[in-house]
DNA sequence: GATAAAATGCAATGCAGTTGCACATGCTTA
DNA sequence: TAAGCATGTGCAACTGCATTGCATTTTATC
């Protein structure tokens, strides 16, 4: 198991550290998005700016992406396995419930096709959606 | 003209001093969205905030609706006339420039209707778009 | 003009993100 | 296996921006 997480670092050309490992496993069995201060309260006896940079790896490497879901701190959720390069990654919402207060990936719901006016050209689309997920509703 | 602004404010409930007759004269103006930043650079002998306070005053009374393009600081932008308590605001994007690093409202351009996993109840859309926009592209 | 309510200005706080630096750990090569 | 270098970690401190408390000033109302 833990092996497997291993590879799945190295592949990336990240080190497998203790510490990466286990925010890595953390991530796998999250099924929302996962904030800093998630990490800090889960992993109590981990540094801080530890935790920070081992995301800031990660979503340099493609691992994560970043969501920044219109609360005030961001969040990370792992990428789904066809995600490369963030091309992927653009093209699916985030939904945030005012409830539970997690933020959820979709990525099986693609953002629609835009019409932009004229000589706008876009790069990246961030689409976030508020209100009430399928266990608060 | 001063008087029009004037009656425009109280028309919203919002008693209209000098310095909120300044602010909605310089949004007026203004083609793109404004964060504090912008407003404390223009208005150099005024006091920071007093132009937060102000901004959070238009908000509240649905002068301008807020605007998190993905960068650090929040942006703020006049509702358009047809803007009724955030619905009409809720639908439609903000385009963020890359290049001039403005952020513009394109009220014309608005969101398509989502498909999203049962039971998800939405309430609220924000849709960034990033790229170039019609004048650096 | 007197009074109450609201706005302003200053100081200070809080929070999240970020950086610098010293030390520890892991990898590579001889 | 030991030496040496690159990388990761932990602590402290800083930054930028949002926000609040409080005393003072301004504005609306009578």
């Amino acid at each position: 198991m833990v092996k497997e997480l291993e590879t799945d670092l190295l592949a990336k050309g990240i080190r497998p550290t203790a510490m990466r490992l286990l925010v890595l496993d953390y991530l796998l069995k999250q099924s929302a998005a996962v904030s800093l201060n998630d990490l800090e309260t889960y992993f109590l006896k981990a540094d801080r700016i530890t935790l920070y940079r081992t995301l800031k790896k990660f979503e340099d490497k493609g691992i994560v992406h970043k969501i920044e879901d219109g609360t005030s701190s961001v969040k990370y959720a792992l990428c789904p396995e066809s995600c490369y390069g963030m091309a992927y990654c653009d093209l699916h919402l985030h939904f945030y419930c005012t409830q539970c207060q997690n933020t959820f990936c979709l990525p099986k719901t693609r953002i629609p096709e835009l019409q932009l006016p004229e000589n706008y050209q876009p790069e990246e689309i961030s689409l976030t959606v508020k209100g009430k997920c399928s266990n608060c509703s």
